[in-house]
DNA sequence: ACGTACATGTAAGGAGTTACATGATTTG
DNA sequence: CAAATCATGTAACTCCTTACATGTACGT
């Protein structure tokens, strides 16, 4: 339900093909929802026969250009109005429960590489809020997820540093 | 892939029922993967047939106690040393991107409740983090597990708190 | 000319959800 | 004796991933 919800939504703020759907998807919307070329172009067909969607030109290279319809845009707001789905899946947090199996040199690199990994994503998120001022409603809302994003990246960093000295005391 | 070695990594502590783990994953695991056990039976059924898990008893009620095996460990093992898949989905993360498609009250009720429901389940990882001291190498993992929990969960109202300040602001 | 990015699609298989289905034991 | 909990399974469907497949336009 998501991805289609967010296909439109997306839409619904200026018309896109689906290739451009799939860059902003790759770019921002990734972070909550990743999306690929092969979920995306079906969902769109599916999308424009339901009438949520509508094209509106074509680009270069046989380019499809998409824009929400009325229907499509109440139907998102629908969605935003229902209860989320609040299961979350993260393979690298479950690993965690199970890091007493390997010894505790081992484990170190795996909190190391987390702690690496969740420094690099806050620095390309750091550059995005640097780059400028939200100006849009669009924009506003994107800056709202954006600072959820560094806001709990800084916790997970603050977490893996001390859970890196809390395996340090297993040796 | 997550599954079937999280289910391996618990009856490498401790023998298990299906049932019993059903309920270990409600209580702890389902905060990074969840699962119901019309996945968790016939997964059993997987893995008892590779050879990774091992049925030791039964239990009342037809009940099937099960325990990891050498290769079953040896498999975990080798899992918690590949590259963990990072990629996270989200409802409710996705849902922030198309809050400016809601009217500014529509959307700090959004946010309240996202506010509300991160305090509640803070509120019983709290519980959880005062019931007893880790002792065990695997009490001292899910430890490093909840302590994530708890500082993410922080940030997260922290975030919402702030969130619900600025959408006051699109009004 | 060659490589990269643009642009769209399908197919097979795996993972996950929801609903259907059944029965035993305990607790009030 | 009724309800809740224990205990296990299957089936249909949806969603997602990976791989296969094809062609266009642009930059160097």
């Amino acid at each position: 339900m998501s991805l289609r919800h967010a296909l439109i939504g997306v839409l619904a703020d200026e018309p896109r093909t689906g290739y451009g759907l799939l860059k902003h998807f790759e770019q921002s919307l990734a972070y909550a929802w990743p999306a690929s070329h092969s979920q995306i172009y079906p969902e769109l067909a599916r999308l424009l026969a339901k009438g949520l969607i509508r094209q509106t030109g074509a680009g270069p290279r046989g380019a499809r250009v998409y824009e929400a319809t009325p229907d499509g845009l109440d139907e998102v707001c629908r969605w935003l109005r229902t209860e989320p789905d609040r299961r979350v899946r993260s393979d690298a947090a479950l690993r965690i429960f199970f890091l007493w199996l390997l010894d505790p040199g081992e484990a170190a690199v795996f909190l190391a590489a987390e702690r690496d990994r969740f420094r690099t994503l806050l620095a390309e998120l750091e550059r995005i809020e640097a780059e400028e001022e939200p100006r849009t409603p669009k924009q506003r809302a994107y800056r709202v997820a954006l600072v959820g994003g560094l806001l709990t990246l800084r916790a997970r960093i603050e977490w893996a540093e001390w859970a890196l000295r809390e395996v340090e005391a297993w040796r």
